[in-house]
DNA sequence: AACTATTTATAAGA
DNA sequence: TTCTTATAAATAGTT
């Protein structure tokens, strides 16, 4: 773009080829991190050189992620021919619903941030405040359901530790009884369960 | 790029913000199509827009297959490292606190939607709820603020209101008394504040 | 969507 | 490779 127009095909001389992939190279990348601060969006881009050598840029999070977000995305994606498909009315009223729920947890998420100020509208809080309750008690729930099963966990812990403690006992006793060796002053049973562990995480 | 310089940041005006992201997209995949075509490059570009929408462009053959030549080829790539250089210790640990919170948001809102399960540990859960019942408060504050300044508004306007009023009897008192002529049966004391409003919006 | 005044990117040269 | 610079391209603000 300078010193001479450029032809679109590609460029025959490879030292030359090399220098403007180098160029052009940092200048994408640079374009698509300036695309993506300027209007939040989230850009990936993956580059193999003629050489088959890669270079990537993703500018939120990792690219793996990104590929996952795309392979669940990319069901009737923009993909750059475009056909500017129609919808449908009622599928085009779903799709508005959602968009301005999503407006509104991005107002609420700047809100959130500082700014707090005159952005939302009190409709909007109050739909807001709403959602946030139902995440709440969604959010309890799940707690809730986590902690159960941990517990369910560790009691089916605590049973098989107890077995095992017996068992070791029983051998234990059987074992000092043969050889005439008692292992602690005062015989074994001074220490009722040896290996018994008192969990109390949970008696809240 | 032209008209004045733009600031590396988020543009908060939403329709700037839209028309900006649709010229630089189209500028962005044009960039990465020349130096495809003119270094034979392999170039793979996806863009999700802040709504989720999502645009993607793959120079030679489909996105899929370019993934799949990423996925093995991934292994030490010239990944576009997000200049982590010498930052001091505490910023670092400012950037990592926030990167935290980040990934805590996104998991929420990925919660939010539906696909509740296992995503999110159980201290995750633990801080957003706290942070949903502080944002809870804010917004809370936030209305009682707006709901307040309407109230004084509506007030004011009343008490103009009321004296308008004043003044309108007055001058139709005089009028009657000046024309000999009442307005009314059982003349004008018989409708107190013909031009009160009575307004009980906020006397709940 | 079209128009420009400017800024940015970069091709060629050093 | 890196820098410089003339020029092509991109695009911010405007209509």
């Amino acid at each position: 773009m300078a010193r001479g127009k450029v032809q679109l095909k590609r460029i025959e001389n490879p030292v030359h080829r090399q220098v403007t992939f180098c160029k052009r190279r940092a200048g994408l990348l640079k374009k698509a991190r300036e695309l993506s601060t300027l209007c939040d969006a989230d850009i990936g881009v993956i580059i193999f050189s003629t050489h088959g050598k890669l270079y990537d840029l993703s500018t939120n999070g990792t690219m793996q992620e990104l590929i996952e977000r795309y392979m669940k995305s990319s069901h009737g994606a923009q993909t750059e021919q475009p056909e500017n498909v129609n919808h449908p009315p009622d599928v085009q009223h779903e799709i508005n619903l959602l968009k301005q729920e999503i407006n509104t947890l991005q107002k609420a998420i700047r809100f959130m941030f500082g700014d707090g100020t005159g952005s939302m509208t009190l409709d909007e809080l109050h739909v807001l405040e709403r959602n946030l309750e139902v995440w709440i008690c969604q959010i309890r729930s799940t707690k809730n359901q986590i902690m159960f099963q941990e517990l369910q966990l560790l009691k089916n812990k605590e049973d098989t530790l107890m077995a095992a403690n017996e068992l070791l006992q029983q051998q234990l006793q059987e074992q000092s009884s043969t050889c005439g060796i008692p292992l602690f002053k005062g015989g074994i049973h001074g220490i009722p369960y040896p290996l018994t562990l008192h969990n109390e995480a949970f008696q809240v």
